[in-house]
DNA sequence: GAAGTCATGTCAGCTTCTGACATCGGAGGT
DNA sequence: ACCTCCGATGTCAGAAGCTGACATGACTTC
């Protein structure tokens, strides 16, 4: 494998990672990152495909968990609590770097660049959750329609998991935020009986996998 | 006003969807769009904040659009109600750029710099949704996650509208989509009561405005 | 017709990103 | 030990996107 220092890539993101705090997003350069990390520009350009990019190569992994999970679920449960079990999954991996997240995220929702690229990654999710889905022989439209869903009770339950001052579990703000979206979605149409139940936060329906 | 030969902004417009069309996306420099269009670079970038931007300028229009109809709908409706009539308002505007729809969505789909750019209309889209939710009354995440489930239809509905053969209009798309949403998040745990329902595509629940 | 205003042009420069080619350092074979 | 190969990195040149500063030309207004 490599020779020279180990861990290239690493050094990049954590180079990239202090100078977005020490200066800000766009008062760095990518030759600063490189040079701090000991390494050229061009090299950077080899590990990541554009400036971007050094903030996101962790979502090819929560893809794949999401799309395992989703594929490992059983039989019978209904997409939509497939795909919350599948988040609910994430959990454990999201407590061990909440403090990561913490200074990350508001970098993000400062830069529109950076907004945008995470919002791409979404929706790389939401399409490989779908075809996920579609390989436990829910129809197309159905597949897509509940991994846009399910990124919304993503959205949501991130949103608040970062800013949880109690800091509940992701888990946690994911059963809230279906629980919410059923509220919602809950009007007349399809089971015209009953009127918004009362209750708040029902008990979550199903349990994680993995 | 402007003197020299009008509307400029239409004619960068159409200088670059010309050019995109012929010769594709990247391959087509923003000096070119503008000596096509009789203009020079610079004056491209004061009136598009970027390369992008030349194919997303109406995406304000959009936003008022829905906002107002957001505003002006009857206190009672439910909220995922209200939204999903307001993207039916937005019907006969749409139908009257099909061809323009047409040529310009595989553009977008194609590339990833416009899929990004797409993406963040959408999340604007979204955020001035929920404000508007917001004015209404109601709760704040609430608020946001109705906005997340409205863009999820919008683009169910938006994407099929552009496919569709029939030529359907886009309000029968958005009805569709949120019976379709309906279906997918009418599981138990709010009504445990009803099992899925095995009606396909139910008759919509509400009437549209406008 | 002088002054002012606003859209546009000109120019210089930075940053991001890419292709082509050179180099360096270890792995493995002999 | 030596040679050869290969993969990670460096070097260089350049295109394209984007910006600030300032100049110019056209049309309005008084």
């Amino acid at each position: 494998m490599g020779r020279w220092e180990p861990n290239a890539l690493e050094r990049l993101q954590d180079a990239a990672m202090q100078l977005f705090q020490e200066r800000g997003y766009d008062r760095t350069t990518v030759e600063e990152i490189a040079a701090r990390a000991g390494l050229t520009e061009r090299t950077f350009f080899r590990y990541f495909a554009d400036k971007r990019e050094v903030l996101f190569s962790r979502s090819k992994e929560l893809e794949a968990l999401i799309v395992n999970a989703i594929a490992d679920a059983p039989k019978e449960m209904a997409p939509i609590d497939v795909v919350a079990a599948a988040l609910e999954a994430l959990s454990p991996g999201f407590e061990e770097r909440r403090a990561h997240a913490a200074k990350r995220q508001p970098l993000i929702l400062a830069h529109a660049e950076l907004r945008e690229r995470e919002l791409i990654k979404l929706a790389s999710l939401a399409s490989a959750m779908a075809e996920s889905l579609r390989g436990r022989g829910v129809e197309k439209t159905v597949a897509n329609l509940v991994a846009e869903a399910g990124i919304a009770i993503f959205k949501s339950a991130f949103e608040r998991w970062v800013e949880d001052t109690k800091k509940h579990e992701l888990a946690h703000h994911v059963r809230v935020a279906l629980a919410e979206l059923r509220l919602i979605t809950a009007g007349a149409s399809v089971a015209p009986s009953s009127p918004l139940p009362t209750r708040k936060v029902p008990r979550r329906s199903r349990s994680t996998s993995r």
